[in-house]
DNA sequence: CGACTCGTTGAGTGATATCAAACCCGGTGG
DNA sequence: CCACCGGGTTTGATATCACTCAACGAGTCG
């Protein structure tokens, strides 16, 4: 926690992305206790039904996502999360949460009390706008969800959602740029997309026959980007990536 | 503009909701500029695509929804707007409109000036709890459609979105508790849901023939809202009403 | 080696879409 | 008053996309 801890100046610099700080935002933040931890794989970090946990996890690396289930027992995924993500603040200043987080790669995240966080955000006007326009980004990518899910056919689905993560990572700074790996198994992004494993599969192939695609069992890369966004319907302004250009107002 | 102006005092109590507030929050909002504006059925309060407007509007009757377009031309509704909602909250603090907002039926609104929201929001602690959860409430209500959507039949889909527009006006004080009135189309009704307008058509009937609501032409009703929740595999827990009890942190 | 998870493939089914026509009703204009 | 129009609803016939069920294969871990 000294004024130039690491893992806090990650945090300053994610926030930084999204809004102007000043150095008393920045002391603000270098100032926050935090603890280092770890989830192994398909550990829960939030369940649905529980009250939010007194921590909020800002994850360094590794990959998480959010679920809800329906009462056949189907599960859908509602979004992916990676490093430079807060994976609580959208029960920040909710009573019981609504679905649950878990880690879907080893997750290590730095834990911030959540109450120090919520008066950061709301103390701070430069930190506040900052997490504001993470969850409102948020927002915007559960919404294009709710469009992928409910108007695209399977091929579109997928290639979709591999689209935003490989996109969303590297804006993150996670990938070398000469592709990709997948990290989700077939199952998982049936139930991102709202397919079933074994059509994911199908999908999968088609799109690897076409081109668009390479697949080596496990692995799933792409060099062809500009193809896979034209089948996919990708546009990547709900991903307001402009928010890093100084907002005017 | 006076101190008891009446459509700010709904802002006003919209917040106490979400938060509690003290006499200098609700002085800071009732010293709002503001202007009343209508709006008629199709129009649009704003546009995918366009930089969000200058002002800011609070519904103080009448229904508007949030849509956005596949390349397909198919439209997916992603939300339902009532009484009481902000609708640009979604844009507040980004520079580009990801999704189209538009009238259902007449609307009347409060316009605010953004920055004056905006200011309100981030120096005012409170009244920035009670937005955030309000926007975080929205959220939750966006994850809700994706499983909707992604991983229910048709009955239950349709059935899902009856229970959360009966429960939502409820909750907003908008309905007479003697059943209700559901304003879409079949057509959008199907846009909000991810299915056919056909398709709608016949799930409604099923859903009429199994005594779960009740049709005349235009209108659907129901007083079993209890079975059709069932039906439905609706749990409000999403809607986070409990909310409104005093949060401890 | 056995057990397990994940991926792959095939055959058959089912839910939802598509296409097309009729209908109903409120509104409008002659 | 009637004829017509137009948006929305209803219905039928058919097509198709995605699901289900079931088996097998391939890699991994103990």
């Amino acid at each position: 926690m000294s004024s130039d801890d690491p893992i806090l100046l990650k945090i300053v610099r994610k926030l930084e992305s999204r809004a102007r700080l000043d150095p008393g935002d920045r002391a603000a933040i270098m100032a926050l206790p935090y603890a280092h931890r770890t989830y192994e794989a398909p550990a829960y970090v939030l369940r649905e039904g529980e009250p939010p946990r007194k921590q909020c996890n800002f994850v360094l690396s590794g990959l998480a996502f959010r679920q809800k289930l329906a009462a056949t027992g189907a599960r859908q995924i509602v979004s992916i999360h990676m490093a430079g993500d807060f994976l609580d603040v959208q029960h920040l200043f909710l009573n019981r949460a609504d679905h649950s987080v878990q880690a879907l790669s080893r997750l290590e995240t730095a834990e911030i009390d959540r109450v120090a966080l919520q008066d950061l955000v709301l103390r701070h006007p430069a930190i506040g706008r900052a997490m504001w326009v993470d969850t409102l980004i948020d927002a915007s990518i559960f919404r294009e969800w709710i469009l992928n899910v409910g108007r695209r056919d399977a091929k579109a689905r997928v290639a979709h959602l591999l689209c935003e993560v490989s996109i969303r990572m590297e804006a993150a700074g996670l990938t070398d740029g000469t592709g990709y790996e997948l990290p989700l198994t077939q199952e998982q992004l049936g139930d991102a997309v709202g397919l079933t494993s074994v059509h994911v599969n199908r999908t999968l192939r088609v799109l690897a026959e076409q081109g668009l695609i390479r697949r080596d069992r496990r692995h799933v890369r792409f060099d062809d980007l500009k193809s896979l966004r034209a089948a996919a319907d990708f546009s990547a302004l709900y991903l307001h990536l402009d928010q890093e250009l100084p907002a005017e107002g």
